[in-house]
RNA sequence: CGGGGUGUAGCGUAGCCCGGUUAUCGCGCCACGUUUGGGACGUGGAGGCCGCAGGUUCGAAUCCUGCCACCCCGACCA
């Protein structure tokens, strides 16, 4: 099992940089904390971009653009959301270098092109989104606006990690204007509920569906959704957000729409969005030690075919049947490629498919030629068969279901045996310590007593979730009353 | 920004304490040959401002000073 993958890079460098490499490009380097994602790894996030774009539009929703830029004037006009952003943000100053008169052949900043407005590199978009829709909106009939942008965000966070938090990242994120405040909430439960669908459905990655408490909401937020993952070394992973934002950004940027009453009001708003950081999460969930593994509703390849042979007529007997495999796959929708390059042998062929994570690899070699065979071997189990030519695409189509099916359960037993019910402090520190995952406690509500629990134990209340049973108990830590449990768990 | 650690070839490293031939080894890379059912083997080859800048010395990867970068732990983190 691969822990703590994310902050011990070098011991997983091997199959990491078939992925992503750290961005080195300087000495000095500015792009310190950023990624370069390789095609393979970048292939894996167009999969996730393809199938939630299609849940986004089939929800109503629409994508459009807008600008890298965001004044700071517009930035600081929600006052909660600005302030929740201000520590991390990069600025433009600057918009012209020249020559350093003091050092030949290097550049300087020029100073008579400073800017006379700053502009924040967006760390968010929702200023600039709301300055924009404010021209857009002027009656109930504009509404609502359900609009998604996919995009890349700065945070100029003080520590990065790999994925998790990168200082530069590509998302989408979701800006809904609505007329009730109903309407709203409906949004944002829903989009919440599409992200889950798509952890689960194609991630293969069980969550739990939750509402954050006050101090891990979003800032300038009256309600933040979320969807929390666990990891196999035990740490969970808030893995997308779903906010409901009132009329803050309304009122901060005088979005006001005519009802059907004639009456002016200030439009609700929600914001969602999920990030690079889901790629970093589905390697945690399914990865081991000899690389990735992927849920084949993911994988940019499904099925690889290795040739095995010593002449060339073995070679060409073998890719007249192998090509013939490809094609008859392609017809039914499985991505497949035969890997036919004669610069590697077959065993560094396996290891680096096993690598990639492709799910199901076919080797044929002259033994299979003579018997009307192949070798059929999983990813997900290492388990290898020998079976029949005759009917092989049939039995790779219903293979590649019961995979995505065998990973999901996996990952769904480890995070069932991984939940645990306390009462008492002393076992909330004993789980936390010797078996970790989620913990499931009561808490009496304060801000006072969670920030006291994470003081002493690092664990966070990851949420409250939806499907939270009401009963009545005491907190573990204050003894105070509660009216319900609450998750809580070390994070990333 | 505090505490600790590390910078030597694309990657991983030895050498540093105690200065002295042409800077060590493995992986990877290139050429040729033999190979090919789980990361092949042999022979030959290419690749180094030893993080940067000063200093001490006949001589610095090694000693001294300053700087820079990265990693880990904190602080911070929709």
């Amino acid at each position: 099992m691969s822990k703590n993958l994310t902050s011990r890079t070098e011991d997983y460098s091997k199959w990491y940089n078939e992925l992503v490499v750290k961005a080195d490009l300087a000495e000095n380097s500015a792009v310190r904390g950023c990624m370069v994602i390789k095609p393979y790894g970048y292939a894996i996030w167009e999969k996730m971009q393809a199938e939630l774009d299609r849940m986004f539009k089939e929800t109503g929703h629409q994508n459009a653009y807008f600008p890298l830029f965001v004044p700071k004037s517009l930035f600081e006009a929600e006052e909660k959301n600005a302030e929740g952003f201000a520590k991390e943000c990069a600025i433009v100053t600057h918009y012209r270098l020249q020559n350093d008169p003091d050092n030949e052949g290097k550049l300087r900043v020029d100073p008579e092109a400073k800017l006379e407005e700053e502009l924040i590199v967006r760390p968010t978009s929702e200023a600039i989104i709301w300055n924009t829709y404010k021209g857009w909106i002027q009656s109930y009939r504009d509404l609502p606006l359900l609009i998604n942008q996919w995009a890349n965000v700065v945070r100029w966070e003080m520590r990065t990690r790999l994925f998790l938090r990168t200082a530069e990242f590509l998302w989408q994120e979701g800006h809904t204007a609505h007329a009730t405040k109903q309407e709203a909430i409906d949004e944002t439960v829903q989009m919440n509920d599409v992200y889950a669908e798509f952890a689960e459905h194609f991630m293969a990655m069980p969550v739990i569906k939750g509402v954050k408490t006050e101090s891990e909401r979003f800032a300038g937020a009256l309600d933040t959704y979320c969807i929390e993952a666990l990891m196999q070394d035990g740490k969970a992973l808030q893995a997308g957000t779903s906010h409901f934002l009132g009329q803050n950004f309304a009122k901060a940027f005088d979005v006001k729409f005519t009802n059907n009453e004639g009456k002016q009001d200030y439009v609700w708003a929600t914001s969602w969005g999920v990030s690079t950081r889901l790629m970093g999460a589905l390697i945690m969930t399914h990865s081991d030690d000899k690389g990735l593994v992927l849920p084949p509703k993911l994988a940019p390849i499904q099925v690889v075919i290795v040739p095995i042979y010593k002449t060339d007529d073995q070679f060409e007997t073998i890719s007249n049947v192998a090509n013939g495999i490809v094609k008859e796959l392609r017809s039914l929708g499985v991505s497949c490629k035969y890997d036919h390059r004669t610069t590697h042998r077959p065993g560094a062929k396996f290891a680096q498919h096993e690598l990639q994570g492709v799910p199901l690899r076919v080797a044929i070699g002259p033994k299979d030629l003579a018997n009307g065979t192949v070798e059929l071997a999983r990813r997900d189990t290492l388990t290898k068969e020998v079976i029949a030519l005759d009917g092989l695409v049939k039995k790779i189509d219903a293979l590649l279901e019961e995979i995505q099916d065998a990973l999901f359960n996996k990952a769904l037993d480890f995070r069932s045996s991984h939940i645990t019910e306390v009462e008492t402090f002393e076992e909330f520190k004993d789980v936390l310590e010797t078996k970790t995952g989620f913990i499931s406690a009561h808490w009496d509500g304060t801000a006072e007593t969670e920030q006291k629990i994470k003081e002493i134990t690092k664990a966070t209340i990851r949420c409250i979730p939806m499907d939270v049973v009401k009963e009545a108990g005491s907190c573990v830590y204050s003894g105070k009353p509660s009216t319900n449990k609450v998750l809580f768990a070390k994070a990333y």
